[in-house]
DNA sequence: TATTGTTATACTCTATAACTATA
DNA sequence: TATAGTTATAGAGTATAACAATA
């Protein structure tokens, strides 16, 4: 299962990256973007913890994305050690293209496979996300 | 569920190498070691497709495995221009240790989860392995 | 000519530790 | 002194292109 698992992720995101054509981004991108698309701001580290990714990585993720105009960065009011980062316009545009690729093609691998399928699956993946580290 | 998919992968991914402890192996090469298990010498391009990663990428993982004592490689009878690898020892060893923590891991994960959502599981997962890419 | 594997190059992700500026 | 974020360093995965040996 867990094996399956591995597979299906490494499958999606490929079939995603190749959706997405232009785009270019890479899945921790695409993670941070989706992380944003609310509209509330994040601090360096709620993001990190969101993406599963420590604070020094997401350094790295957020300077590829503000140099390509996807997100920004200010200081946080109340706390000057703290940065908010949320997304531009463009990175909003984005953020959308991800999500509608996202549904579309779960819509198109899962077109032949009935509800019940699906809810356990819901409940297997959230049993095995939920492994003690 | 797609996004569920990415965090249970993550997350047994994150678990695994927890349970693993001293081994300091990474998924690529787990992966690769999982492989080669059943004993069956492959070309690097067998390999590349069952990990699936790139020539140049499995070039890589061998090269560590190998420095490792985990793998051999050896001209392959009849075309001299692929190369055989296989388990040393040592590696079916290894490969045995990641097995038995699979299982593991998925027997503790799944202990409370009823059998027709892991069949169910089965089937979602079989349908997103087969996206296009 | 085509294929197999390797090497070279460049970029991303990751972890760790040291550093800064605030608090 | 503790925390938030960054920088520095090193190792690993990835893709692409160029290459040598062999078919």
């Amino acid at each position: 299962m867990i094996l399956a698992v591995q597979r299906a992720a490494h499958a999606t995101l490929h079939a995603l990256a190749t959706r997405l054509g232009t785009v270019e981004l890479t899945p921790s991108e695409m993670n941070a973007l989706g992380n944003l698309a609310d509209g509330r701001p994040r601090t360096v580290s709620e993001l990190g913890v969101a993406v599963g990714a420590k604070p020094a990585t997401v350094t790295g993720i957020l300077d590829r994305l503000e140099r390509r105009g996807l997100v920004s960065r200010a200081v946080r009011p109340g706390d000057r050690r703290s940065v908010h980062v949320e997304l531009t316009p463009a990175g909003r545009r984005t953020a959308r293209s991800i999500h509608v690729a996202l549904e579309e093609l779960e819509k198109h691998a899962l077109a032949g496979v009935d509800q019940h399928a699906i809810d356990g699956a819901q409940t297997v993946l959230g049993a095995l996300a939920e492994v003690a580290p």
